[in-house]
DNA sequence: GGCAAGACTTGGCGGGACATGT
DNA sequence: ACATGTCCCGCCAAGTCTTGCC
């Protein structure tokens, strides 16, 4: 566990050297010629008090903006950016017309998007410039890039899923809320003239260099380092580690929880059949999550009675399990699965007597199930399994999909088959693209395309041929070939209408495994990784060869 | 030992940069 | 040169797990 560690003593870097965050821009006043209305009369309303009805402005084309708790939500927040005067006024959100805002809005958006070359470019440079001066820092002896070194603007929260606190007012973060983290050795960062930060510390047992509280949650936020450095590296490489010692001892842990469906103690059952969830199915932990305060979303341990269904018999499958649940991000999960007789069994059991609302595991938390975990395996803790099992997941597949004679297309769709099956193992969702259909067609259109290209193509070679004259069949190969590549572009496509890629493959999959696949079969890593990618994945990029074992 | 705070990873989405085709 | 389509990246939220405190 500590063969990457730097460290002995638990510290993170020796120097830490930054010039702070930058902050959002401040707020311009709206053009007098630019009207609120309340109650059918125009009302020029106090900056603060402005400031927060554009945001809500902004949004009049969302759905949301309708909803109840949104508006309710907002409209108390904004009353207290009110002058006195204001709030004895403005009582009702449904007599308040934003829509000349609105379209100002929309205006100035449309007046960027028709911006001049050159004006575009200004902004390019300007962007640039902060991010040679605030997007980089040194920690030891690397220049390093920052993740996030801008400040989050002010703005109504919207949250996911159905959460209690959309629309509330997200307040602006001045210096004044920020903690700089550094060393002491360090040229520390200077906050904006007339201001102070709140506190700056030498911690070097993290690895954040600014932090501050946001007002919606309570929870703190942290500026921190881009993927693609040593310190995220290296953790990045750990966790792959640890699902690598699990691949080593999870014959033994299975048979281990297997065991422990026919525990006498209620406790060690529900422990059980809870991992046998989290293996079998990938599901996260499910920490305990405070009522009302976010949206109602559950993972494993925090699964209730109304979230499963059992059918001893289901077509012909026996004892099958039905799982309908909302997860992280109030993403569906929806899923039919044939269980083991003694999981059904203890299912039945655990439901007995209870409410829809009672937890299925009362006897469980990921508290106690990670305490257990850490006994079997040092490091094991329930999402090493979701690491474990998507890696152990694209490694077979890309060995089952993969054909040595197909062409480099078709490989990659393989690959990207092989990516898919461990996106859905994780239930990695996404609404299908707002131009799927058309984007279809299009392709559609292009095939057919080629397929006419390519008889024509195929007749001119047989009169060539009659003819004795000079072989045209380079043409066609050609011709062949690009319409196989727009067929497998085609066909992925469509495989992927509902299924997003990327979160697997950026946080689930030993990136050593697709580098060894691409060495193996000649892939140019650039058909796998893009740019960003291939810098989040130096370490392994550098590191593995082409047999590679996870 | 339980709970809140703290630190860090994982997540979907939309806008805009960039590529591609006409 | 321009329109259109694609993909990347930043945004910002929501998880997991550890740490620290009473």
């Amino acid at each position: 566990l500590l063969t990457a560690t730097k460290y002995t003593d638990g510290s993170k870097w020796r120097f830490l050297e930054h010039k702070g965050p930058v902050f959002a821009p401040p707020y311009e006043p709206l053009p007098d010629k630019v009207k609120f209305y309340y109650d059918g009369k125009p009302l020029k309303l106090s900056a603060p008090a402005e400031e927060v009805a554009t945001f809500f402005a902004k949004m009049l084309d969302h759905e949301y903006t309708t909803k109840d708790i949104f508006r309710k939500n907002f409209f108390k927040d904004w009353r207290k950016e009110m002058t006195s005067e204001e709030k004895s006024k403005i009582t009702d959100l449904n007599k308040c017309n934003f829509s000349d805002m609105n379209e100002y809005f929309k205006a100035q958006s449309e007046a960027r998007k028709q911006m001049s070359k050159e004006e575009k470019q200004k902004i390019k440079e300007e962007n640039e410039r902060l991010l040679q001066e605030y997007g980089f820092c040194i920690m030891d002896n690397h220049k390093e890039r920052i993740g996030n070194f801008r400040i989050e603007p002010p703005g109504l929260f919207r949250g996911r899923g159905d959460h209690p606190k959309m629309g509330m007012l997200k307040r602006r973060i001045r210096p004044e809320d920020i903690i700089i983290n550094c060393s002491k050795d360090s040229k520390h960062p200077k906050p904006p003239p007339g201001t102070k930060w709140k506190e700056v510390r030498y911690d070097n047992k993290v690895t954040w260099l600014a932090s501050w509280t946001e007002n919606i949650q309570g929870s703190i936020k942290y500026i921190m380092l881009n993927p693609s450095s040593r310190i995220k590296g290296e953790k990045d490489w750990q966790k792959y580690e640890t699902a690598r010692r699990l691949k080593k001892c999870v014959d033994r842990i299975r048979n281990q929880y297997r065991d422990d469906w026919k525990s006498k103690e209620m406790r060690i059952r529900q422990r059980a059949v809870a991992l046998y969830f989290i293996d079998k199915l990938a599901l996260r932990a499910g920490n305990e999550k405070e009522e009302g305060e976010t949206a109602d979303t559950v993972g494993c341990c925090s699964l209730r009675v109304e979230h499963i269904k059992l059918y001893p018999k289901m077509d012909d499958q026996e004892y099958v399990v039905e799982f309908d649940f909302l997860g992280k991000d109030s993403i569906r999960y929806y899923n039919k699965i044939p269980v083991e007789k003694r999981v059904f069994k203890n299912l039945q059991l655990f439901l007995e007597n209870k409410q829809p609302e009672d937890d299925l595991f009362d006897r469980l938390n990921t508290s106690i199930l990670n305490k257990h975990l850490q006994e079997l395996m040092d490091g094991l803790t329930a999402k090493v399994f979701r690491t474990y099992n998507a890696s152990i997941t694209l490694q077979q597949q890309l060995k089952e999909l993969t054909c040595s004679d197909d062409s480099i297309p078709a490989k990659i769709l393989s690959y990207n088959r092989a990516n898919r099956a461990v996106a859905i193992l994780c239930n990695h969702q996404r609404a299908p693209p707002k131009t799927f259909e058309k984007s279809m067609q299009n392709l559609q259109t292009k095939i057919d395309e080629k397929q006419n290209q390519l008889s024509a193509a195929r007749k001119q070679l047989k009169a060539a041929k009659a003819d004795h004259k000079a072989s045209h069949d380079d043409k066609s190969k050609k011709i062949e070939e690009q319409l196989m590549k727009l067929q497998v572009q085609a066909t992925d496509r469509e495989e992927n209408k509902q299924i997003a890629l990327g979160t697997s493959k950026l946080n689930y999959l030993d990136p050593r495994i697709s580098v060894a696949w691409c060495k193996k079969w000649d892939i140019p890593i650039e058909k796998i990784y893009n740019k960003t990618q291939r810098e989040k994945f130096a370490w392994a990029i550098d590191m593995a060869e082409k047999d590679y074992e996870f």
